[in-house]
DNA sequence: ATGCAGTCCTGTAAGC
DNA sequence: TGCTTACAGGACTGCA
C-alpha cells in the first residue's frame, strides 16, 4: 500500500523535526508529490507562526507541483509558473499526502486538493510551523535572506567555521543550534555532535582548539547523515497509518538520556540549562577543559 | 555589536 | 480525583 504512504513527524517534549526529520519527509512526498495538480485549498481558522494567507487560495488553483526539497529545515515545494510553497513544521507540523477520504485528524490547518483524489495536510499542534506561497524565483530568495541560514554541515568551509567560533564567546552548544551560525542542527542532533565530538556543552565557543572544531563540523555532519539514514527520530506518538516512523531514537547517545549510564565510559548522563533549552552530556566523556576529551580516552 | 531572556503554543506529566 | 505548574523548543523580538 505504498499509496498511504506518509511522512509524519508527531512530535513531544523529546522530539521535533530537525534536518533529518525534514530531509526524509522530503523524501516521502516526492514520489506522491511531484507530477500532481493543486485544485484547491481549505484553510483552518488558527494563526500560525507563518500563516497561510486565503487570498492565496486562489492563486494556486491549477498549478503542477514539479520538484520537492529543502533548505535546512524549510521545505520548498517548486510549483509550475515560478511559484513555490515555503514550509516550516516548526516543533510539531506534519506535512502528508493522502488520499482525501483519509479522515481528519485533530489540528489539521490546511488542506490541499490534489489531482488523482490526494490532499497535502498540514497539521500542526503548537503552530509554531506554517505554509507560505511565493510566486517567482526573487520573493523565495528574499524570504531566505531574511532569516540569514549559515551554510548546513557538510557545505560548511572549515576555515570559516573555525573562525566563526573563534569569534564567539557563547556556548558552542548555544552556537551550534543558532541557524545562521550553522543550519540544519537542533537540540537533539547538536547535543549528539557534541558528545560525539567529546565536548562539554558549555565550553565558551572560542575556547575550542581548532582540531576541537572540526572534530565537531565532522560530528554534526555524521551525526545528521546516520539520522537521516535512520529516517530521523520519532520518540511517541506517532500517529501514521504506514508504520513509517523513525529509527534514529534507538541511537541516540545522549538526548533524552539523563541518568542513564553513558554507553561509552559509563559515567551518568547529565542535564543542563544552556542558553533556556536543555543540554544532555556525558561528564566522562565531554570535558570542560580545553583541549581534553574527558579523562584522556580515545574516543572512536 | 553581542548575547541573553522572553514570547508564542499545546499536550503531557509531575506535584500537591 | 482534580487542579496547578513546569516543561518541551524553532525562530523571532526586544532589551541590556
Amino acid at each position: 500500500m505504498p499509496w498511504i504512504m506518509m511522512a509524519e513527524f508527531v512530535r513531544d517534549s523529546s522530539s521535533m523535526p530537525e534536518l533529518p526529520e525534514v530531509e526524509t519527509v522530503v523524501r516521502d512526498l516526492r514520489p506522491l508529490l511531484v507530477g500532481r495538480v493543486l485544485l484547491d485549498v481549505s484553510n483552518g481558522a488558527k494563526r500560525l507562526r507563518y500563516p497561510w494567507k486565503p487570498t492565496w487560495n486562489r492563486r494556486i488553483r491549477g498549478l503542477s507541483v514539479e520538484a520537492i526539497g529543502r533548505r535546512a529545515k524549510f521545505i520548498i515545494v517548486g510549483l509550475t509558473q515560478d511559484a513555490s510553497l515555503l514550509i516550516h513544521l516548526g516543533m510539531t507540523g506534519q506535512l502528508t499526502c493522502v488520499p482525501d477520504d483519509e479522515i481528519v485528524a485533530d489540528h489539521l490547518h490546511l488542506r490541499f486538493r490534489l489531482s488523482g483524489g490526494f490532499e497535502l495536510r498540514y497539521r500542526d499542534i503548537r503552530r509554531f510551523g506554517g505554509v507560505e506561497f511565493h510566486t517567482g524565483q526573487a520573493s523565495l530568495e528574499k524570504r531566505f535572506e531574511s532569516v540569514a541560514l549559515g551554510p548546513e554541515p557538510w557545505l560548511m568551509d572549515g576555515d570559516n567555521w573555525v573562525a566563526s567560533l573563534m569569534a564567539s564567546s557563547r556556548a558552542i552548544k548555544s552556537l551550534l543550534i543558532d541557524q545562521s551560525t550553522i543550519s540544519g542542527l537542533g537540540n537533539i542532533y547538536a547535543d549528539e555532535a557534541l558528545h560525539r565530538a567529546g565536548i562539554h556543552p558549555a565550553r565558551q565557543a572560542k575556547s575550542l582548539t581548532r582540531p576541537e572544531s572540526t572534530a565537531l563540523l565532522q560530528a554534526a555532519g555524521c551525526v545528521m547523515e546516520e539520522a537521516i539514514a535512520g529516517r530521523g527520530t520519532t520518540l511517541r506518538d506517532y500517529v501514521g497509518g504506514s508504520g513509517l516512523g523513525g529509527t534514529h531514537q534507538h541511537s541516540l547517545a545522549v538526548y533524552g538520556r539523563e541518568g542513564e549510564p553513558c554507553s561509552r565510559c559509563g559515567l551518568i548522563i547529565i542535564r543542563i540549562m544552556i542558553a533556556g533549552r536543555s543540554s544532555h552530556f556525558c561528564p566522562g566523556c565531554q570535558s570542560q577543559d580545553i583541549g581534553k576529551r574527558g579523562g584522556n580516552r580515545v574516543l572512536p
